[in-house]
RNA sequence: GGGUGAUUAGCUCAUUUGGCUAGAGCGCCUCAUUGACGUUGAGGAGGUGAGAGGUUCGAAUCCUCUAUCGCCCACCA
């Protein structure tokens, strides 16, 4: 078969995707070696981006790898209906249309979202494609399919019964533009410009006066303490009195309690239970009421006084400021620097409500995982975060798991109209009513956090508890994953897999920092400097984007977008077309293969080269260090197979030989140049299969390690004499040589790779020596010529006294000689030995000419 | 406030139990070349490994401090 000049992936990559899915290939085997991943499901709510591409990238690396290990592995993709995220996605859709979620019922929301998705869902899958990943199709979840859904509800219900989910009214972070409660971890803190206005709170026994410190003197009106610090002896006199609470004048006590830092603001505090974290549990601490100043929707509540009503936080915060100062009550304002929590979507402060959710009980579900954790049940990438993860889980608080959005998972639980506290489980949420007995029970109207039901990913996806799939594949081998989600996905995964399951969920942990644009700047949208991953695929091809791609990784660390390592990336697959295309070329239309036979030096060397890569690679891909793997196949292929070894066995091609080396190479290049690989493999004459069907890497050849070592000896010969004739612009030349028969046998070689006119024996001569063989080999450069190639032999001499003294000055260190290991001080002599001896010939050779 | 990561060639980054002359890609310079490939080949320049000190026979790597940048977490009003 022809090939053209050019790999164009265009051509191929459609077709071959085509050919794997229908041959089965992604399906696992029966080898009793498993590998496992779950894929982390895109958010099905736009295109992918190019955190998708990196990631789908990484996890066929892997997967690909461990099916050529001969492995049965399982991929397994899916997607996000991504809850909150994409109700985001969507409202701002609905805006484009002038309209919002209030023109709607939350059955309609419901639907038109599910039909927007859907759209979505059938992209991505396409994408997942054209990136190549090999994932089996069979197994692709969707995160509301029924099994999913089922298992949050069946977690749901296991959980209540044991009391580890509980309703509860407390304070929680509740974004007021999108109607919803978040969990802690869905806030972003921010630093920002603020006040700090000093109010006054005159006694109510008329016996003096209070000041206190705040930043949000409009929650004022749901003051219900004033609070000191209990060894305070400022405020000693105030403790059991009350204060008039200024605007309202509503009577309130003055308290003591341990929080209060007394060298803070006037170390008197006004505590508003319903509006602040730390006061709500000063509050049930004194037990002190709960008063409501803000509702959901970010209004001053209608019970406040009546010039506050309905007043936003911001106006009645200035209002509250200037009415304060008018009656003389504002002592000072001082400007401070403190952080305020915003929604990670739209940026709104966030308000801490009162509110009743349902809650997880984190403490407890986390012990196991702490366990677990602690004895290195979960290896990670980067280690550092093992740790990180533990502390995470140390502090981790309970987790609000309702969110009061229309799309999402509902929460299987009803409420007895009647008795508010009576709560029932129930999975059958397509009601809205149920009546048990004579009693009535209406369904919560909220949903789950999307991690609710994520967090059992591993194994809802491989149809726990009774599926094949999860004896076989569970836990999962790697849980890859973006390093931005460890906390709010991984971790609860792994407390939800030990309490689902009672094992991990995976045994490891690769993740992956974020892709950042060209100058280390956070892409986003927003920003207009997003990389889409489909287009790099369309102008570079697939395996040039997953190469590039690869080319920078390291585990955890984000790194900056870099167009030329696809660039290079598009040229190495192109290398290895032409690798293809030249062995075809020579081995025409052969449709049987002889046993491969080693005859030069070249030959065995190559064998040496391709059996240290092999295992080098493979060392490399099982600890997930692709880009250093990616490293090896590169220098291998372009370095050993293209320039030199092809180089060298043009003077005497071994067909069979090529056909193994670029059989085996394709194999290796495999994982990180599927579509490549197999598109060159289909053209192989004498193979009838896909490369799929190999599901092993090449077997090593035997070579013979004197004759690798030989053709080392002609590599250095070759770069020395290549380094003259470039420096003397030197050409016509011939080689001389004595008593070195592996360089008659590898004459043409080395005349092909060196541009010499000729390699020859001789049993002597004279000319220009060189200096990095033993063996006695001259050009025959004349007297005149070679005269300014001593200038060269100065340069080269001083470096090699340097490392000469260098290496002596080693050995005479006592220090060295009595602690280093043997090994390292006979390399050390060795090295001596040879730059002694290269000196010597340097030095000759100066002389001669001098 | 508490953690944590980084700082290596002009640029982007590697270097895993401390031990070859600290590497690669891109860029740069010189040269070559009509049958595998210009998405090419050969050769080359370029680094006191942020700074200071310490441990060690030996440090980019371990320890301490300093500087700069980044990330994560946090209920100080």
């Amino acid at each position: 078969m022809k090939l053209p000049k050019v790999y164009e992936p265009g051509q191929y990559e459609s077709d071959i995707y085509a050919l794997w899915e229908k041959s089965g290939a992604f399906r696992p085997t029966d080898s009793d070696k498993h590998f496992s991943i779950v894929m982390p499901p895109p958010n099905a709510n736009g295109n992918l981006h190019i955190g998708h591409g990196l990631t789908l990238a990484i996890e066929d690396v892997m997967i690909r790898h461990h099916r050529l290990k001969g492995e049965s592995a399982l991929f397994v993709p899916g997607a996000d209906h991504a809850g909150f995220e994409t109700w985001t996605v969507y409202e701002k859709e609905l805006a484009k249309q002038g309209k919002s979620r209030f023109d709607f019922s939350r059955e309609q929301l419901y639907e038109q979202i599910w039909d927007f998705v859907s759209l979505n869902k059938g992209n991505y899958q396409q994408q997942f494609r054209q990136l190549g990943a090999s994932v089996d199709w069979e197994h692709y979840t969707y995160t509301l399919d029924e099994k999913v859904v089922k298992q949050a509800h069946a977690t749901f219900r296991k959980m209540f019964e044991q009391s580890l989910i509980y309703r509860a009214e407390k304070l929680i972070s509740y974004c007021t533009f999108h109607g919803t409660g978040f969990a802690d971890i869905e806030v972003t803190h921010k630093e920002e410009q603020g006040h700090l206005w000093y109010i006054t709170y005159p006694l109510t026994d008329g016996s003096g006066e209070l000041t206190v410190a705040t930043a949000r003197p409009e929650t004022l009106f749901g003051d219900a303490a004033v609070a000191v610090h209990p060894d305070d002896k400022r405020y000693s006199k105030f403790l059991g009195k009350t204060v008039k609470l200024p605007l309202t004048n509503r009577e309130i006590p003055v308290i003591a309690d341990d929080f209060v830092d007394p060298k803070f603001g006037t170390g008197a505090v006004k505590i508003t239970p319903a509006h602040n974290q730390t006061d709500f549990e000063v509050g049930k601490r004194h037990d002190l009421p709960m008063i409501r100043v803000i509702n959901s929707e970010g209004f001053i509540n209608t019970d406040m006084p009546e010039a506050y009503r309905g007043l936003t936080v911001d106006e009645a915060r200035e209002r509250s400021v200037a009415d304060l100062k008018e009656q003389g009550l504002l002592v000072k304002t001082e400007a401070i620097v403190h952080s305020v929590g915003h929604c990670y979507k739209c940026d709104t402060v966030i308000q801490p409500l009162l509110r009743e959710q349902w809650f997880v009980d984190m403490q407890t579900l986390v012990k196991p995982a702490i366990a677990a954790l602690k004895a290195n049940k979960i290896s990670f990438q980067p280690a550092a975060k093992q740790q990180q993860l533990i502390t995470y889980f140390e502090n981790t608080r309970d987790w609000n798991i309702s969110r009061q959005i229309a799309w999402g998972i509902p929460i299987p639980a009803f409420q007895n109209v009647d008795e508010p506290d009576d709560w029932i489980v129930d999975e059958r949420v397509a009601e809205e009513f149920l009546q048990v007995g004579d009693k009535t029970y209406r369904r919560d109207p909220d949903v789950f956090d999307t991690w609710f039901s994520s967090s059992s990913w591993p194994y809802a996806t491989l149809n726990f508890p009774d599926g094949e799939e999860f004896k076989k594949f569970y836990p999962l081998s790697v849980m890859e994953s973006g390093h931005d989600i460890l906390f709010a996905w991984v971790s609860r995964m792994i407390v939800f897999g030990l309490y689902n399951t009672g094992e991990v969920p995976f045994t490891s942990v690769y993740l992956h920092g974020m892709i950042q644009d060209e100058h280390g700047q956070k892409m986003s949208k927003s920003k207009g400097n997003v990389v889409n991953p489909i287009e790099k695929v369309l102008q570079y091809g697939s395996d040039a984007f997953r190469m590039g791609i690869i080319a920078d990784e390291t585990a955890g660390a984000n790194r900056p977008y870099d167009e030329s390592k696809l660039v290079g990336a598009r040229n190495f697959a192109n290398k290895l077309w032409n690798i293809a295309r030249y062995i075809e070329s020579l081995v025409g239309d052969v449709t049987e293969r002889e046993a491969p036979k080693s005859q030069s030096a070249a030959d065995h060397w190559v064998l040496g080269k391709l059996q240290q890569t092999q295992e080098r690679l493979t060392k490399q891909l099982d600890s997930n260090r692709l880009s250093e793997a990616y490293d090896t196949l590169y220098h291998f292929v372009w370095d050993d197979v293209a320039d030199w070894y092809i180089e060298a066995s043009k003077a005497q091609p071994n067909l069979p030989l090529l056909m193994h080396v670029l059989e085996s190479t394709l194999l290796l290049a495999h994982p990180f140049a599927p579509f490549l690989t197999e598109t060159i493999w289909q053209t192989l004459a004498w193979e009838q299969d896909s490369i799929l069907a190999k599901r092993t890497y090449a077997e090593p050849l035997d070579f013979s390690k004197q004759q690798m070592a030989n053709f080392t000896e002609i590599m250095t010969i070759v770069s020395e004499v290549r380094l003259i004739l470039n420096s003397l612009k030197a050409s016509g030349v011939t080689l001389h040589y004595t008593d070195a028969p592996f360089i008659t046998d590898n004459a043409a070689s080395i005349k092909q790779l060196t541009r010499l006119r000729a390699v020859v024996e001789a049993p002597s001569g004279t000319g220009l020596s060189l200096t990095s063989t033993k063996h006695k080999t001259w050009l025959d450069i004349d007297q005149a010529t070679a005269a300014a190639y001593v200038k060269d032999l100065e340069e080269q001499g001083t470096k090699q006294a340097a490392a000469i003294k260098q290496l002596e000055g080693r050995l005479a260190n006592k220090g060295y000689v009595a602690n280093a290991p043997e090994a390292i001080i006979a390399q050390t002599k060795a090295q001596l030995t040879e730059a002694k001896q290269v000196l010597e010939n340097i030095e000759r050779e100066k002389l001669r000419f001098s």
